[in-house]
RNA sequence: CGGGGCGUAGCGCAGCCUGGUAGCGCACCUGCCUUGGGCGCAGGGGGUCGCAAGUUCAAAUCUUGCCGCCCCGACCA
């Protein structure tokens, strides 16, 4: 295409509003420009870059067998309802009434799409398994949109969804799409971590979670660099430290004491001069409307999804100080689980074991000392910590990392939730009903983008993987005015565009400063530039990343340029 | 939803405290000039100062309310 005649806004100064870097570039190079709050239009070069990258995503789904559908995204109320997630989103979803005053939503995910198209058509084992697969705008209204391109209200995904008639087909289905993912964000050029996960408000087992290190991300990957551990910090299982003094041994009977104002446990530890491994945590909790008491090791965190978890919760906060006196009769500085049986008593594993521990009197400004858990009160034990960085590996006893990430993509065995609350049934061989078993599986486009530029860019601009910039090479001749680099650069071009390849033409009537910044702002990744040396048949080949650049005949630039791209020389 | 910040030309900002009818840089238009890293010179166009009400002879400036955007938190397949 010719620079020329294109709508590339690029912009000098970083908009005000932007914080992330790829949000400042996409804006600066004129890739995108906000509508709203969370919602974004996608001007020429960011259009083209998503092209790529759906196109990627489609190959590698339809090499596993994925069917492309184009589902509605304004949806019935009555679907939704029928799963109960009608009322689970919450505010989360957009509604919207018709003119009949019939409620509807737009769509922030298909299963419940997906399942009724299901069951009303398919009615044999021998139509399973199937894979189903969308690319398509789906809406979320979500509380705080942030950094650009990474938490938006409207957004493309491509999900797909599968159908299998027993736990095994799902196995399979489910590895297939975790194998495809790999390819896919290989393709588009990225370094990816995929990481246990937790499942969420999707219901089902098992989860993975393909995760891009970076700073901008709102995700935590726990891993180890030793033996290849990895997961969500919400889902990770860690060894954790010894507590650093050793509990005093015997059967002690707990024995109130006078603690004024100490109301942390770091507080405590200052005042009784033992170490916070020695205290005991008490977290008053209120998990679907019941109030809970969690133990944990005093400089332990509790990790709200692991709770959520093995209590089967669906809704869960800290309880209030007024429930807290209501339930205790002491506030939060001073709860502790001895003679509580209003409640249910949970204690994190690590807890398991020791003995004398100190922990609140339910009495304001009292605590007991002397507290062993399984003698003085008898908890619930669960894995309820969240890993820290230095926590052991639990495989190999490495001390495990933590690194910020970006979530892009999320696969699911989703089991049985949608097929039974819908009624999705097929008729197995032996003429029995059975009920499909499904999963769910989910690639954020616009955030494979967003990563590309967060991983790959420098202070002139985005380096973007040759996979998905909106072009492969811009051919920028100094002086187009010039007449035998006009003709040069024309040749070049009409061989690229013959031969297949999206170059872009700055034929602007420019200074060579100026198209050069905007070359590199906007990150092609293969610049040729025709100027002084072309008197001896010469052009200069530049690669964005490395900023590395050779002299090639401008006869040879085109097969010089396939080689780099990896195609075939013609 | 809680806390904070910001809203003045397409972008970045000053002016506001101390009220007197709006300015700078970049971008844009015209002409000349220049052509290997956002040239130079000259001329020019563009703003109901987020919206509304109030105070005042007079409001970008003071007061109140509302709206929008950003950041932190809560929240988040």
């Amino acid at each position: 295409m010719l620079w020329s005649t294109l709508f590339i806004p690029t912009l000098r100064e970083v908009p005000a509003e932007a914080e992330v870097i790829s949000h400042q570039l996409l804006l600066r190079a004129g890739y995108i420009r906000q509508l709203s709050a969370g919602i974004y239009n996608y001007l020429l070069l960011a259009r083209r870059s998503l092209l790529k990258i759906e196109q990627i995503v489609r190959e590698e789904m339809n090499a596993i067998g994925g069917q492309e559908m184009l589902l509605a995204a304004l949806h019935p109320a009555e679907l939704w309802q029928e799963s109960g997630r009608w009322q689970v989103m919450g505010d989360n979803m957009f509604r919207l009434k018709d003119r009949f005053g019939r409620d509807l939503c737009l769509g922030m995910t298909h299963e419940e799409i997906v399942t009724s198209i299901a069951r009303g058509e398919l009615r044999s084992y021998k139509q399973l398994p199937q894979i189903w697969y969308q690319i398509q705008t789906k809406f979320r209204d979500e509380p705080r949109p942030k950094s650009g391109l990474l938490r938006v209200r409207q957004f493309i995904m491509k999900d797909s969804y599968t159908f299998d008639l027993d736990a095994k087909g799902l196995d399979i289905a489910y590895d297939k799409h975790h194998a495809a993912y790999c390819k896919i964000f290989d393709r588009c050029g990225l370094e990816y971590i995929d990481v246990e996960a937790h499942s969420g408000a999707m219901g089902g087992s098992e989860s993975h979670e393909f995760m891009i290190a970076s700073d901008a991300g709102e995700d935590f990957v726990v891993r180890c660099q030793n033996c290849g551990y990895r997961a969500n910090l919400e889902k990770a299982v860690s060894r954790a430290s010894e507590p650093l003094a050793a509990d005093l041994d015997g059967n002690f009977e707990p024995e109130q004491f006078h603690t004024p104002d100490q109301k942390t446990i770091a507080d405590l530890a200052q005042f009784t001069n033992l170490p916070e491994t020695s205290q005991m945590k008490s977290l008053a909790m209120v998990v679907d409307k019941k109030p809970v008491l969690i133990m944990m090791r005093g400089d332990h965190q509790l990790s709200e999804t692991k709770l959520a978890a093995v209590l089967h919760a669906t809704e869960l906060r800290p309880a209030h100080p007024q429930e807290i006196v209501e339930w205790f009769g002491a506030s939060a500085g001073s709860l502790g689980p001895v003679g509580v049986n209003n409640m249910r008593v949970l204690a994190d594993d690590a807890l398991k074991g020791r003995r004398n521990l100190i922990t609140g009197a339910n009495r304001d400004d009292y605590h007991l000392r002397n507290v062993t858990p399984g003698e003085d009160f008898r908890p619930e034990y669960f894995d309820l910590r969240q890993a820290a960085s230095g926590d052991a590996c639990p495989n190999c006893g490495s001390p495990l990392e933590i690194v910020k990430a970006i979530e892009i993509g999320h696969i699911f065995k989703l089991g049985y939730k949608y097929a039974e609350s819908m009624g999705l049934r097929v008729l197995g061989e032996d003429g029995k009903e059975i009920t499909p078993i499904m999963g769910s599986y989910g690639i954020g486009i616009e955030r494979i983008l967003t990563c590309a530029i967060e991983l790959y860019h420098d202070p002139d601009g985005m380096a973007l993987p040759a996979s998905i910039a909106p072009f492969s090479v811009v051919i920028t001749p100094v002086n187009y005015r010039e007449p035998l680099q006009r003709e040069a650069a024309d040749l070049l071009y009409a061989e690229c565009t013959r031969a297949g390849i999206d170059a872009l033409l700055d034929d602007r009537d420019e200074r060579p400063g100026v198209k050069f910044k905007d070359a590199d702002l906007i990150g092609i990744p293969y610049r040729v530039t025709i100027g002084k040396k072309l008197n001896e048949g010469k052009v200069e080949f530049g690669e964005r990343r490395t900023r590395a650049s050779e002299e090639v005949l401008l006869h040879g630039a085109l097969a010089h340029l396939q080689k780099r791209l990896g195609l075939p020389v013609t």
